[in-house]
DNA sequence: AGGTTACTTTCGAAAGC
DNA sequence: GCTTTAAAAAGTAACCT
């Protein structure tokens, strides 16, 4: 009757509101990210997905958004940290990646672990390094990868290590401390990384 | 069948009950150096040092142990506390009946492991391993169930079994999978 | 550069918010 | 869901010398 109609507008229009809601958070953190068109729309897409299967319990809406984010550019191959996305929530690192993992899960979005080679480009272009520079990049991360040198360590440092190389060999070297800020690791972490690369892929760096 | 000799045991948690009603105030005062703080946590903490336990104690007569490698220490464990909370006159059961809830323990696969192929032989759907957040693959297996996690040396760690029979069986289970796959 | 400590993940019980 | 306990795995981070 009208009670009941009462309620199903109420429960549409509190629906609605939290989803243009949660799709002017989802603009304003891309915007924020610099995140392309079609990787929002992603994001869109999967942020549906979840509130169709009332993911949002217990959770916040700009968790859930931001986890969108996060798997949407996984998605499409060009990964943001945890430590970007958080950067433009007041959510913390933790709760991004856990709500991420029961999205992942409950939504079977079937997403690959991601690789090291998914990071060169926007880091490359971040680190203004020549397509020279990339390539010989990703060339040290085939050889990592194919030599399983890569099972645990963090993608981004793996990077990291392999971009420093490569600025060494084509003699536009950048510092690590450089790298490191735009990877989001500690120096330390590219040197162990770097040790491990030039001692078990036998690279010779001088010229 | 002595995958069992391979196993280590590195922590048992359990569960009892010493009494229908305790005053935890009064349990504070008798056993020096716990702590009680309800406001932060329900449970009194109480640490031994032989054996190396950790013990939380509600004031509804229910005990869990923590932090004992076998049986034999998760009984010590409870007999340490019986006797002391006796000795400050405060009243308890006799021989509290002891369920374990989980088993935390290591075994070695003993080859280094590729768990990116892992994740996709094993299937997306089954796993969690994201090495920007834990350098671990996640596995949770359904019979018997409990949760592995494998790491890139082969080391495995097997958490949420009852019983030490069902991380053997565990343990049998995925190296069988890993073998059948050719990733070990 | 090292070294130490500490935090990430998994699990379960307990009582209460 | 959180709070507290213990424990391992391996990687990374933070802080101190």
């Amino acid at each position: 009757r009208l009670r009941k109609w009462q309620k199903r507008i109420k429960v549409s229009n509190a629906a609605e509101r939290n989803l243009s809601q949660a799709l002017q958070e989802l603009e304003r953190m891309a915007s924020n990210l610099s995140i392309p068109n079609d990787v929002r729309e992603t994001s869109a897409v999967i942020y549906r997905k979840a509130v169709k299967q009332n993911m949002i319990r217990g959770r916040s809406i700009e968790g859930v958004v931001a986890g969108s984010i996060y798997a949407a550019c996984r998605i499409t191959n060009v990964p943001r940290t945890l430590d970007e996305i958080a950067s433009v929530t007041r959510v913390k690192k933790k709760e991004i990646g856990r709500t991420y993992r029961i999205m992942a899960r409950y939504l079977k979005l079937n997403i690959l672990p991601s690789k090291p080679d998914d990071y060169v480009n926007r880091f490359c272009s971040k680190l203004r390094l020549s397509m020279e520079a990339r390539k010989r990049a990703e060339e040290i991360l085939k050889m990592a990868i194919d030599n399983d040198l890569t099972s645990g360590k963090g993608p981004t440092g793996v990077a990291a290590a392999a971009i420093y190389i490569a600025s060494l060999i084509t003699g536009e070297r950048r510092t690590q401390r450089a790298i490191a800020e735009v990877a989001g690791v500690t120096e330390v972490t590219i040197r162990n990384r770097y040790k491990e690369l030039t001692e078990k892929l036998n690279l010779t760096i001088e010229e | 069948m002595s995958e069992m000799e391979k196993i280590t045991i590195e922590n048992i948690v359990a569960s009892t009950s010493l009494a229908e009603h305790l005053d935890l105030s009064r349990i504070a005062l008798a056993l020096e150096g716990s702590e009680y703080e309800p406001e932060q946590f329900p449970g009194l903490i109480y640490r031994l040092k032989d054996p190396k336990t950790a013990v939380l104690i509600f004031r509804s007569g229910k005990v869990n142990c923590t932090g004992a490698k076998n049986l034999e220490n998760v009984k010590k464990t409870i007999d340490i506390i019986i006797d002391k909370l006796k000795k400050a006159k405060i009243e308890v059961y006799d021989n509290p009946d002891i369920i374990v809830q989980n088993i935390v323990a290591v075994y070695d696969l003993e080859s280094d492991l590729n768990l990116t192929d892992i994740a996709m032989s094993l299937g997306l759907e089954n796993v969690e391993y994201e090495p920007e957040q834990f350098p671990g693959l996640v596995y949770r297996v359904e019979e018997p169930k409990v949760v592995l996690l494998l790491f890139g040396s082969g080391k495995v760690v097997c958490t949420g079994a009852k019983e030490e029979s069902e991380i053997e069986q565990a343990v049998i289970k995925v190296k069988k999978e890993l073998q059948k796959v050719g990733l070990i």
